[in-house]
DNA sequence: CTGAAAGCGCTTACAG
DNA sequence: CTGAAAGCGCTTACAG
């Protein structure tokens, strides 16, 4: 290991003009600075001790994350933007794979100079933000929510406008509406399924489980929606994706099957960033804004380090129910899409998209 | 600040009592453990000494960068991957924010216990890479080329590959290609420009300069792309879209005019993740991989910290060119959209798509 | 399981 | 501009 003594001698110097040199103090020559960087830096010197060691913020998963997701993305960059004045740098952590078995969650971040963490788990995670609110270590859970007033955490409750979708859909004279929604269990996914439940009871319409569709968060998983939906006896002529690769997937497919959107199907999507423009037709979707959700915790989290805020809190943020070309009134023809030997056929269901 | 000592005086015991609890010391009773653990975290305690600081990557932006865009969001994936196994942890840093006008890059990085940095700077500052090459600092610069051979560079080289897409163009029939980029002026769009050119050379056609369009890199750039090229005389009856959002916006406008691709018009476009399976038709496109350059950039580095590989290096990660279906012959009769008073009109110009 | 003390890495008045 | 020395934060044999 280099230390300040290594240094010195090599460069045939005191300690203290080390330190010195490598601290910018105005009494050092420009030569012996040099001098000392240069050595610094060929031995890989990193400071163990002193004034200045500055404090992080963590962006602490639970390992099953895709960073270059783009809600992942979205919050990272939101978590950035967050502590952006406050003199706290992020750094990212992984709470599986870096975390000793032999010590404590408060003792695994201060090792890594992490005085608050921003943390991203998993529904089967959960318990590390209970041991992590126990220890009494500053922290702010992104995207999930706790009975517990302990843990303090930022979400969205896509509800509300996940209600509002419904509705506006059944306004357009929808009756049969499918939900869709990937494979991985999470409250996000859950609110959705409880407004599109809550708008269907609200109208005296059954919730049929043959019209729960969960498939792979993916365009594979999308595209089976879509054929599912168009091809079931008495189809749906509305369906709401709640995760946005199974809209994007679906209008794709559609795209391919000749199913136009809207007049043959309404899609409402859901979206973390600016999926919904990036298809044709734009999707209406309920959408959430990742990039704020992260803002939020991480700026919360400064405020709680500095004394200027108070822990534990917890903090919804809105979503917005955003309308645009992927919905309108159910056909008067209702036309399914049959699997046959070599393709798919369509049958006529005249009349079924109506109340 | 809190030190040992103060922590020491709080819990009634030694500094070396709490040293050992802080550092799970083996021969500590759970009860003082447990007690020491809970003032460090109500006085925000921060280890500023000691044998055990981690010290990390750096992933250091000039700050212009978009962190949730999928190129920097795959890149950043990728150079926490490339740190995984390594027992280092990456943190993000702003060159130009954080860094002290009195401090060097060396001294800046030290300052936050960084051994080596990923550097994602913009073309108009380039001159920090220089400076920290000069200082010695180890260094990967992402996705920018330099002259110096001091300066360690990972990025893709999409010269080949655009001029396979043109050549690919050229072979299904083109001759009027037209070439879309966005308004930041970058070696990654210089290079699909380069290879546009040579392959337009290579087959005697002559580079036109109006067939050259910059715009900015959005959906309503590409759509504007497309509304220019399909209005102009004589219009180009394909066209390499060098970015990914100008490709989206293009296909996306497509539908919104009833252009059809690649009937009426082949798209090529360029994509840094899957951008290309979202929209319909899937889009033919260039391709590069932004998390592995990421990967490759972190590994690297790593490599060099642990004296496993020689710093400065360079490597040149290949692009792919993926035919899809937004490319095909040029149509025999070129049908232009000109614009009038209330939206625009076809106008026909049979046969001016072939040879 | 704990403390007193030696020791390491670093910084900083003080002296020159 | 530099060094010798005091001092701080922390860790770790050593002793009990």
């Amino acid at each position: 290991m280099t230390t300040v003594r290594k240094i010195a001698q090599e460069a045939g110097v005191s300690v203290a003009t080390v330190s010195r040199a490598l601290n910018n103090d105005a009494a050092i020559s420009e030569r012996t600075r040099e001098l000392v960087l240069t050595i610094a830096n060929n031995r890989g010197y990193m400071a163990r001790t002193g004034r200045r060691v500055t404090t992080y913020v963590g962006f602490a998963c639970s390992g099953e994350q895709v960073l270059s997701h783009p809600f992942e993305a979205g919050v990272l960059d939101g978590v950035a933007q967050g502590v952006a004045e406050s003199g706290y740098n992020v750094v990212l952590l992984n709470l599986k794979r870096g975390k000793r078995r032999d010590e404590t969650y408060t003792q695994f971040f201060m090792r890594h100079g992490v005085r608050g963490a921003v943390l991203r788990i998993v529904a089967g995670s959960r318990g590390i933000c209970h041991a992590i609110a126990e220890e009494g270590f500053p922290h702010v859970v992104i995207s999930e929510r706790f009975d517990s007033a302990d843990i303090s955490c930022v979400d969205c409750d896509s509800r509300p406008d996940s209600l509002r979708a419904i509705e506006y859909l059944i306004a357009l004279g929808h009756r049969r509406i499918a939900f869709a929604t990937h494979t991985v269990p999470d409250h996000d996914q859950q609110d959705r399924f409880e407004g599109y439940k809550e708008a269907l009871l609200n109208h005296g319409i059954a919730v049929e489980d043959r019209l729960i569709l969960r498939h792979p968060g993916s365009l594979a998983g999308g595209a089976s929606v879509l054929k599912v939906v168009m091809s079931m006896p008495e189809r749906p002529t509305a369906v709401y994706c709640a995760d946005w690769m199974l809209a994007v997937g679906a209008v794709k497919a559609a795209h391919e099957l000749s199913v136009r959107v809207p007049d043959d199907l309404s899609i409402i999507g859901f979206d973390d960033a600016d999926g919904r423009h990036c298809v044709h037709p734009t999707l209406t979707a309920v959408c959430q804004d990742a990039v704020k959700l992260g803002v939020e915790a991480s700026a919360r989290l400064v405020k709680i380090l500095d004394g200027d805020a108070q822990a534990p809190f917890q903090f919804t943020a809105p979503t917005f129910f955003e309308v645009n070309e992927s919905t309108g009134p159910p056909p008067a023809h209702v036309v399914r899409i049959v699997a046959n030997g070599n393709g798919s056929a369509r049958s006529d269901e005249s009349g079924a998209g109506g109340a």
